[in-house]
DNA sequence: GGCTGGCACTCGCACGGACCGAGTGCCAGC
DNA sequence: GCTGGCACTCGGTCCGTGCGAGTGCCAGCC
């Protein structure tokens, strides 16, 4: 029991030794810095023991030992405190947010925060159509026969999409199909915009009903299917920084942020309850996220769920910290947004 | 007269070969690789007279030539001629552009294109507001006394401002507003707006007059101004393969493409006649981007300048290559916005 | 006058051996 | 079960050497 209590602890200083040094840590340089209450030679074995179930390793012999995922992963679980932002973080974080026009502007603030309390790589999710609700839709005419479509929704987000449509229009039916769409839509989740399609278009005048179709068929396909879920991406720069800590180069990690849906598939898959979830390295499941850990939570205005955000960083990072400041930001960011 | 022509072609084997081999060339590389008709002894002479004159330099005696900036200055400006695109890129240009549903759309996939067909860091500028006309404003009401602004241009991009008004309003209220504004805005050009608020405040029925000042501040400031110009980048996984180009590390140039404004500047700034321009290394006058350069073009429809695009990478770049992929995509980009 | 071949010279770099020190595993003793 | 001692391993650094690429210069040739 005192042992595995005092392995425990063990590693514990070597995951926070290494997480600031970048050494390789020791047994004697453990017992130095942390009070352990026990020589180095005691440490010794209980390092052996951890190497052993696969917690830590050694780069190469006559080296210090190193934290595997595994330990990463027992460290976050069992051994790290939630360490409480300082006063001037939280200030920060709201001097940063506090004055934002639009919700472009509050996410591109937000990935900002991010990347600069964590020194990570950080990720922010547009608020998730799907789960978003019809505010307006407004419909204007580019030229006989093409529309451009705006939604608002009412987190927030605005999209446009340009619809070609299958026969030309007078001025008067473009204002009839904006009435006919926002009555119909007005209010609606994107979820369910489907469904009232075929309703709509029967109750249309005969002579709109082909121009319905085709514009309720673009806003459907276009905006209520997954894979229009945008992100924000910002402190790319932090990865010079940490270049040191990833194996091959920084290219696959740069690539899988660019094509997003990685990434995207991370951040969105939070949990519900509003817990900070942790992917240690291989944990990732995918070959570009080697050596990475993806800290993400989801955020939302009261107990509706929005998205996620969270920060993309090397293995070796700081757990403790990194998770609270994306908890703290992702509240502050949902309180933000439910103001509106 | 013989010599200086002489001595050109040399210059340009050596940029040609050096940005091939990111080796520093030698005498003797050059005589064997390229038809010159002279002996490794004569281009020593012709070396050591273009050292002289500052267009190449030697890292470390014993090392082979590299062009300096002005060497490839001197390069681009008289050296290269026009590398015309292949069948297979002017296919991928279009089969890359077509599809794209809105302007968010068709810039992203430019960016993409963009990084792929030079290797190199993508830039894309959104049209310039201030050079936008409007073409419709929508007000959407988020609570009594809050609007959402959402302005929509003839150059396709649509901007959202929450607006925070002194007076509560009512439904009736927010239509009339819709309808001045539009009115009073329609196809007018952003940069003009400022001085149309005036004599829009003045004729605004009594009760409406506040709010209509109201917002017509809150767009004349947000949306006028530049800084609100907005800049999309790609490509970035193609820094690390160019890593070594730059001295000290990725860093600075990662924090100025995502400052953005430093790189906006660049890009915005471009020849009104169509031309490409290419900044080489220091001459971009700022300090992260030395041992960069910029390649960059207007686009447009017709005779009308919309905004910038262009690529950065290190300076030993293939610049003709690169110029022509930029005014392609240019060109290509400007033909689609325009049937829009 | 300009080009060429020859030649001595300069360095950067890769290679290899020696040294050092951090860290380990093991063992006998407390 | 912990501790101090000890022999051992092995990566990193330092240094000296040899090699080769590349240069500048010079005398001779067209």
């Amino acid at each position: 029991m005192a042992h595995d209590e005092r392995r425990l602890q063990v590693l514990r200083a070597i995951v926070q030794d290494y997480v600031s040094t970048n050494d390789p840590v020791g047994s004697k340089a453990l017992a130095e810095r942390h009070d352990l209450g026990v020589s180095p030679a005691t440490i010794r074995n209980d390092m052996a023991v951890l190497e052993e179930q696969g917690y830590i390793t050694q780069p190469h012999t006559s080296a210090g030992r190193v934290p595997t995922d595994k330990g990463y992963r027992l460290f976050v679980d069992r051994l790290s405190a939630v360490k409480p932002l300082s006063a001037a973080e939280r200030k920060a974080i709201e001097r940063f947010l506090d004055g934002a026009v639009d919700l472009h502007d509050v996410l591109g603030r937000t990935v900002r925060l991010l990347a600069q309390l964590t020194h990570q790589v950080a990720v922010v999710q547009y608020p998730t159509l799907s789960r978003s609700a019809v505010r307006h839709l407004e419909v204007v005419q580019l030229t006989a026969s093409r529309l451009l479509l705006v939604l608002i929704t009412d987190t927030g987000r605005v999209e446009q999409r340009v619809v070609e449509c299958p026969v030309d229009m007078a001025q008067d039916d473009v204002a009839d199909l904006r009435a006919l769409l926002n009555s119909a839509f007005a209010g609606a989740r994107l979820a369910d915009a489907g469904s009232r399609v075929p309703d709509l278009v029967d109750t249309a005048p005969p002579h709109l009903r082909a121009l319905v179709a085709a514009v309720s068929a673009t806003l459907v396909e276009t905006l209520v299917e997954p894979g229009e879920d945008r992100l924000v991406i910002g402190g790319t720069a932090n990865l010079a920084r940490t270049a040191l800590d990833f194996p091959g180069s920084l290219r696959p990690l740069l690539e899988a942020l660019e094509e997003q849906v990685v990434v995207l598939k991370l951040i969105s898959e939070v949990d519900t309850g509003g817990a900070v979830l942790v992917r240690i390295g291989e944990e990732n499941a995918h070959e570009a996220l080697t050596g990475a850990s993806v800290v993400s939570v989801g955020y939302g205005t009261g107990d509706r769920a929005l998205g996620g955000l969270g920060i993309v960083g090397p293995t070796r990072m700081d757990y403790p910290g990194n998770m609270a400041a994306v908890r703290a930001v992702a509240r502050y960011v949902g309180q933000l947004l439910a103001e509106s």
